[in-house]
DNA sequence: GGCGCCCCTATCCGATCGCATAGGCGCGCC
DNA sequence: GGCGCGCCTATGCGATCGGATAGGGGCGCC
């Protein structure tokens, strides 16, 4: 079994090599970033499976992935990360990556994890992946809004008036209007109910 | 590495016997319903992994699940279906289940994901669990509109106004009205932004 | 002191909404 | 056949909305 590791951390390479080299029947090739990484890539087309780094020295994201697999006779690739988001994990995925190692694993789980795919089976941890849905943007909207454009706009989400915001807030209705025309404009919508679903979307209420 | 499995389906177990077998180092047990699982698990308290069939007799779904993780010095489990959904095999990892196999898998996936878990992983197929987040509940409004009901609605969710809706249907403007009174109706709302934040809520669009 | 931003109020107007009332056609069911 | 229901259209009207315009007060910042 021939594993490619790219990571730009000599630590992790060198403990992964410790870990697999244990586990006997298992070859690993290293790269420091990602150009050496193709170039070995391209001159052995053996490995059962090579671990990117979503960042090391000339790894732009995502695009380098989908670069890495569109390559001619591409070997299966998997991402290794310290720090990206569940979402990142879904795209590379979705876009055909053999897995995701989020690298707080703990070894022995890590290395499990690089035989299984290597077995051709696509992996991801669990918990990263369920877990945390959403809730973990601060709200970009949130942010841009101010408060009485909050109490207001939650007032137009549960369906109620001008008249009605006006009232339970104290204020007269020409009021509220106004902070609709400035919520529009700031959610970039023309109407209460478009206003309403772009709350909803953003997980406001 | 000692496997149990538990399914009243012969020709599973024959079948994942001969595969594990094939692997060696490999001991397996089997059961064919669920009080015979937990009398071999009580007999044995060496099984590396407990494979257990969502639908077998005796087996009363999660409820059977987390009986059999509340046994005292229980081993790892996972359970197996051939029909179960997506949110069940979340709900079984929640619980503390070690996977969820769906029956579905090709064979040689199969028995990577036991030797995965029976490494101490926690297992389930990616796409599985990412896709399909709903649309498998029936939509119980779904059923109570009609299909002219639901087009309106759909143009609701979008913050059309009905002028528009008519258009884009072919419609007059008074005929989108009457829609929306029966919308309204049928939701239990008194306006168009409820009415649109009833359908999001419900899954709809 | 200017400037920007938030907050509040007010008036006017055209467009839209929500609702009632009216009619017609087609379909399935008892 | 009568009845309900889905579906379409039409007219009218009061309420509401969306927008423009025009004020004023307060606050922080350069």
């Amino acid at each position: 079994m021939r594993i490619l590791i790219a990571d730009d951390h000599d630590l992790l390479r060198d403990t992964l090599a410790a870990f697999l080299g244990a586990e006997g029947g298992i070859e690993l090739g290293s790269a420091a970033n990602f150009d050496e990484a193709c170039e070995r890539i391209r001159q052995d087309r053996a490995y059962n499976l090579v671990l990117l780094d979503y960042k090391m020295p000339g790894m732009n994201g995502l695009d380098s992935l989908r670069d890495a697999l569109a390559m001619e006779d591409a070997p299966r690739i998997a991402l290794i990360s310290g720090e990206a988001t569940r979402d990142i994990a879904e795209k590379a995925l979705e876009m055909g990556a053999a897995g995701f190692v989020p690298k707080t694993l703990p070894a022995k789980s890590l290395v499990n994890a690089i035989k299984f795919m290597a077995m051709g089976e696509q992996y991801a941890p669990i918990g990263f992946m369920t877990a945390a849905e959403e809730e973990d943007a601060p709200h970009p909207l949130a942010e841009k809004l101010s408060p009485r454009e909050m109490q207001v706009l939650e007032g137009l989400t549960d369906g109620k008036s001008n008249k009605e915001i006006a009232r339970d807030l104290g204020l007269t209705e020409p009021t509220i209007k106004l902070h609709m025309k400035t919520l529009y404009r700031k959610l970039d919508v023309s109407n209460r109910t478009q206003a309403a679903i772009a709350a909803r979307d953003a997980g406001l209420f």
